[in-house]
DNA sequence: AATGAATGAGATTTCATTCAT
DNA sequence: CATGAATGAAATCTCATTCAT
């Protein structure tokens, strides 16, 4: 079968990193078996090792895909003009993905790279940059507000982006921990913080 | 002839843990052997399995101590009388653990479990436990202080415990993915949130 | 629409051999693996396939060419009239050999073969045919020389000829095990031993 | 099975190394695999990694061991006053271990090693030490004998030394390769090359 | 004839757990 | 209660060979 298409690679390619998803997100990495992740998908083990040249750099390749989408989704919102289009997008994005059950499994993926960074220096690195962009973004976003006097002159710019991702991660895991987890309050709590963001700088 | 005092076993039993965690900080629930534990204890691979029936039970062992150690001061937390002295309170054991190094070993520990509780049952209620209560104790403060006009009546308490929460263990993993993270403006950014609750009061 | 020149599929053939010994000296006949031969080559693998059955039939017929070689070697020093004459053709072709790179690739992968002949019977085989010609040769060289009283009667031709391939594969050995090994007091030693198979005749 | 003795462990360890021969002189180093080394031996494959800590580990056991052997026999034979002696001491141990089929078992693996030093830097070290000891001791022989004037000056005493070894292996590839080889010529010759050495030294 | 992706059996090695001493 | 050698199932990865294109 060769001389194939570079989409047909790709598609190969995507299929391995989806069956691998499937299997860690139930499994977790460890747990999960090359043979697993054989079965979930329509390959041989060795054609996958054609793909990958380990279970590692399955892994380190679903870490950058995961970190791929979500800086798209913050490179985004970086476009709005005010601190809450950009927040509610950021917003909306996160705790609409749980109702999509890919999103989901992409999840409970992500906390075991949050576990796996802790050795792999590849993942590390790739987690970092998946914090790092974020950060600058909506720090410059709440920067340019104060410049404009529309939030607290009191409130650090970088730290209340840290904070912000903080509590985004944070709420990932309760969810996970407890998918019945009332989402709406959250929402409020979300607007109301940005308002006091605001209405700080009033004295 | 196992004729030994409790408080032998106590403390061999209290080896055991400690070497776990040494190893599961070190490599990873997954990745740490049972002779790594071996070796880092004074305990013999047989011995182990006096004290534990098997490498599951020292990890779940692990989630109920750091637990036990963390509703503590939660419950410590509770006694304060004022919101900001609670928090202050909680503020402290947290950025205050930083510097012992035993400390971080066990936060480490405490990520991997965040992984961990999406397979195994019973770490996922040890970690619930742990979520749920200190949850509902800050929301209790948050209650009261209403009550007493002292903070607005606009914020949902539970919500805002649980959002509190998730903060804190984002800042666990930033740290954990960035050692040198300056803490200061993040404590800073806790006291203005702090002071919004309650001159969130002002209408 | 198979039409190819002879010398074409000649080419090709003699491609994958020089392919193959490259590897073969430098990773044995077990590590090296057929995509080695194939990135040494300029074949993809199934084209390989279109010239051998199998790995093993690129080893067998390695051996047929190396010792075709060496057996032209020795029929060309049976031509010549006396003893030394003869073994001082074989001798150069030995010591000789060393200073040409190839050749030297071509005796790694013979000592591979002297192990392989131990299972593969065809390789025994080749082996054989590449010890018993010459043995008979060097033994014609011999006889002929005793009749014509040059030599000792005391000597068995046959057991001198085969004591003399035995000498020339064990210096092969150390050389390979020592590449810095002197080989000017080996000839003359050699030239030693031919003078005493004479001067042994002396009563 | 715990607290075992020292020669508990020594017998477990020769065990290992008696089926590791076997299947390497049936099968030769890389068609042996570990599994038959289990079926050989009494042991389990974790128990021998117990031992050793890979199959490679067990193949430069077996080099080892094999070249101690050899050199306690070359230097019993240094302890002889004559060149003679020493000599046919070696020619003795070579011709006579044929007889013995467990050492026709190793000589089998030393050809493989000998193969096998090409590639393993460990392997060729055993090996030239196994050369270089030997040598060293025949030199001594041979030089003393020339002072003594019992043998030619014209001889080079390391040369020699090392052509003598060169046939030694020589005959044992094609002993090897033909089981049927006449050995009382070979003995008859050797003494002849001896006595060549000696005479030699006449005018 | 050539390509090279796919196959899948099989190889080495690991490791939680047991149990004779 | 402690020891630590033994177990053996299971995991990851390799590689000669095939065959649709």
């Amino acid at each position: 079968m060769p001389k194939v298409s570079q989409s047909y690679l790709d598609a190969r390619r995507a299929e391995i990193l989806d069956a691998a998803v499937a299997c860690f997100a139930r499994e977790g990495f460890h747990r999960a078996t090359m043979q697993d992740i054989v079965k979930e998908s329509s390959l041989s083990a060795g054609a996958i090792y054609n793909y990958f040249n380990s279970k590692e750099e399955i892994v380190e390749a679903i870490a950058d895909e995961r970190h791929g989408k979500e800086q798209n989704v913050i490179r985004e919102a970086g476009k709005e003009a005010t601190v809450e289009g950009a927040l509610r997008r950021i917003r909306d994005f996160f705790f609409g993905g749980l109702k999509n059950p890919r999103e989901r499994l992409r999840r409970r993926v992500s906390i075991e790279l949050w576990a796996e960074a802790q050795r792999n220096p590849k993942i590390l690195k790739i987690i970092r940059r998946g914090i790092d962009e974020p950060r600058a973004l909506l720090k410059n976003i709440l920067s340019d507000a104060q410049e404009r006097g529309e939030i607290s002159d009191r409130v650090d710019p970088d730290a209340t982006a840290r904070f912000l991702i903080a509590a985004f991660h944070g709420l990932a895991l309760q969810i996970e921990w407890d998918s019945q987890l009332p989402v709406q309050p959250q929402i409020r709590l979300l607007d109301f913080f940005l308002e006091s963001l605001s209405t700080g700088g009033r004295r």
